[in-house]
RNA sequence: GCGAGCGUAGCCAAGGGGUUAAGGCAGCGGAUUGUGAUUCCGCCAUUCGGGGGUUCGAAUCCCCUCGUUCGCCCCA
């Protein structure tokens, strides 16, 4: 029999991995916490119509990668492949935005695409979302492009690049893709086949296109930024001027075209160089039509996601390693001692310790030897002869310094010991 | 969806038709039946991702399949 396996381009995270993924989000809790957004938990199941009418059936995303099917009531149900367009549908549906005020919402979880998988690019994937709702004001799009490069900078990620454009309104949109759709067909025949059928499904993604002769023609194509309407050009600049202000580095990118049809005005990716074909560690944008488009209000709203598998990627290559060492491991050996270790490990715990039992009732020896790779500062022994006494060991590892302990004043010392072990820690 | 490379133990691997599949790390047991290092000894793949074929004989050659990596594409 063929053992089983997890389905192709899903992946475990694994318990040696797992302590830098719950760093990475305990951090950005942190952040998010004292910028004044919430968290929101959706569901990662939608009718299949949200992504349709969202992201838009033009899209790759929703055109052939999506995880569509119908369940057991005849209803076409789609695994999520972004988070967007869930958290818009769970706003309106909740009325969660009174008139004049400003939403800030956070989630952080699962995705699907189905795509052929490669290194930083998985069918299940993991993002962290974050979105301001209800502000047309630049400076909504500066607070959310701030988070993101602060949260990046505080997990000690250095050489990244943001790129910035402006896609202007959907007006200034729609005379560009005119103007563009006017220069490119003169040159159809020049361009790669894919760009050739973008030209009525999608021209804007043909300035995207890396194929090197479309490239070329792109090169002397319109602007995109001359076709921003004055106050598109407007909300834009006063984007640039508070990037700057906050000291936040970026390149201007004409040629930035996000693959999703909702986002209007500004547009942002940042990039890594140290992850091959799959560089974008976090991308977003404004989507001031999205929420209409969805049944809701007309409210601007602008967010971004970064992709978690992308991002400790890039955090292992910097060799970053939460700590997982134990506080205190017990070594027993007897069926008395081993009684008494399970009390003593309760009481330390209650204090707040981290506490690991040795199960092996093995030699000393071998006991030990698992302390010490347990990393702990205090080792707990308890043998035959001080279960007998009522005592135990305390042996402090780095020193080797041991001293007894009675099994009575434990419970009044532990705290004591906490303090200690803390010390020992911040010293070493 | 297209093109190319790679799959030998938990990890890193040698071996490219001749039958007991090197070695290292990790793990387990012992030397040391109550104290961490080092050292030494022993154990740890009835089988080379899976299936089929060629052959007296296959980890090695062929076909299919699964997984993975790198491009294209797409995006986080």
């Amino acid at each position: 029999m063929t053992p089983m396996q997890a389905l192709r381009g899903t992946r475990d995270i694994l318990p040696d991995e797992t302590p830098l993924w719950q760093w990475v989000e305990a951090t950005a809790r942190e952040l998010l916490y004292r910028a004044a957004y919430r968290e929101i938990r959706p569901p990662l199941l939608e009718q299949t119509g949200l992504f349709e009418r969202g992201i838009g059936e033009a899209t790759d995303v929703v055109g052939k990668e999506m995880y569509t099917f119908e369940d057991r009531g005849g209803r076409s149900i789609t695994l999520r492949p972004e988070i967007t367009a869930g958290l818009a549908r769970a706003v309106n549906e909740h009325s969660l935005m009174s008139q004049g005020s400003v939403l800030r919402l956070w989630h952080v979880g699962p995705a699907f695409r189905y795509e052929r998988p490669q290194a930083g690019r998985q069918r299940q994937f993991h993002q962290l979302d974050v979105e301001l709702v209800g502000s047309a004001d630049p400076r909504a799009d500066v607070e959310v492009i701030a988070i993101a490069t602060t949260l990046l900078q505080t997990l000690g990620l250095k050489s990244l690049t943001m790129d910035l454009n402006s896609v202007g309104n959907g007006d200034d949109r729609q005379r560009y893709r005119d103007a563009l759709v006017d220069f490119l067909t003169p040159h159809k025949a020049d361009l790669d086949s894919d760009s050739q059928s973008r030209l009525d499904t999608n021209p804007l993604r043909i300035l995207d296109s890396k194929n090197e002769r479309t490239q070329a023609i792109v090169q002397t194509a319109p602007n995109l930024l001359d076709y921003l309407a004055a106050d598109s050009q407007r909300h834009f600049d006063r984007v640039q001027q508070g990037l700057t202000d906050l000291g936040i580095a970026y390149q201007l990118n004409p040629r930035l075209v996000r693959g999703l049809d909702y986002y209007t005005h500004t547009a942002f990716e940042i990039q890594s160089a140290d992850l091959g074909a799959q560089a974008t560690v976090c991308g977003g944008g404004r989507y001031d039509g999205l929420m209409a488009q969805l049944g809701g209000p007309s409210t601007p709203a602008i967010g971004w996601a970064i992709g978690l598998e992308r991002l400790t990627l890039l955090l292992k290559q910097l060799n970053v390693e939460p700590s997982t060492a134990m506080d205190v491991y017990v070594v027993s050996r007897g069926e008395a001692a081993e009684g008494k270790a399970l009390n003593i490990a309760q009481t330390l715990r209650q204090v707040g310790l981290a506490v690991e039992m040795d199960l092996s009732g093995s030699a000393f020896g071998k006991q030990f030897k698992r302390a010490d790779r347990s990393r702990a500062v205090l080792c707990v022994i308890v043998g035959e002869a001080e279960a007998e006494q009522g005592i135990m060991q305390l042996k402090w590892l780095g020193s080797g310094e041991q001293v007894a302990l009675s099994q009575a004043s434990l419970g009044a010392a532990a705290a004591e010991l906490k303090h200690k072990i803390a010390a020992v820690r911040q010293a070493s």
